[in-house]
DNA sequence: CTATCTGCAAAGTGTTTGCAGGGAT
DNA sequence: ATCCCTGCAAACACTTTGCAGATAG
């Protein structure tokens, strides 16, 4: 079985499908404006595969926080970004074309990689709804420890 | 593959070496007083498998919200208790000698229930240290969907 | 022109801190 | 009696709301 899986091991690479071209088509579609602040914060998203934060956005684009919040919230309804959970209490967006993954947190330096898992979680799903006749919509999954780099 | 998975599967059941007099005993030998609003804590833990959370501890034990949250902090310093997190911002804590789990959340009644997965998050695991030279510490799992009461 | 967007201030929510009084041992 | 524990109020950090003024289309 640990063979298999070794296997089947498949590093992160991202096929984007949203660009910042086809965000802001999207925009227009739903009669937004683009105004030079959304724009650059679509930048940013389109240039970071990270997660963003509002603190970070708000540093990078000048804006105030209320209108960062704002946008997040409105790129979130529009199905450009999601919400990504590293249990700090503290938002953070990625774009939502990204490929499926989960991030590994370096609880030291705080960088934040991507790993793509194997198949195992749609197992696991599958297996709860089954088992606990649950209907499995979302799930978080992050790892955290110590990055290469800082791993003593 | 997947047969194999099935096969290991395996539902949540508790072994569980903490209960109240065990903790009580850690308490004491850490030189803390057992007080009655630590003791209803420690009961309440002891009674619940799902995380319990500041708000609910706080209704349960009529103890001022300070106290809760340092109780909190002190149970979880003396390694009795570990913070779960459902990306609400609030914070949680259940029992840390339960065995390893995760939580599926109904995101309409709220229900927490418990799920012991495969060994498929080992696998998982190690294949991130090899490959990332990233040094797992610890992950954050939790499901959100339907429970069948809910479901659709 | 005008509906959308923006910044500011203020309120809301959950958590933390400082301090003085109260209680377990 | 000692020193830990507790409640209260106030501070904090992050997020949300209301409103008046600015601006993209």
């Amino acid at each position: 079985v640990v063979l298999m899986f070794v296997d089947i091991c498949n590093l992160v690479a991202y096929d984007k499908i949203m660009t910042v071209d086809t965000i802001i088509k999207s925009l227009r579609e739903n009669k937004k404006r683009i105004t030079p602040g959304r724009r650059k914060i679509v930048e940013l998203f389109c240039r970071n595969t990270s997660p963003l934060s509002v603190r970070f956005l708000v540093s990078k684009t000048k804006l105030n926080k209320t209108s960062v919040y704002r946008e997040l919230a409105l790129l979130d309804k529009l199905g450009i970004v999601q919400d990504v959970d590293f249990a700090d209490r503290k938002k953070r967006y990625e774009l939502k074309d990204l490929e499926h993954h989960h991030h590994l947190v370096c609880i030291k330096c705080k960088h934040v990689d991507d790993i793509k898992l194997t198949e195992s979680l749609n197992f696991e799903e599958k297996r709860i709804e089954k088992l606990k006749k649950f209907r499995v919509l979302k799930h978080n999954l992050e790892f955290f420890g110590y990055c290469q780099s800082c791993g003593s």
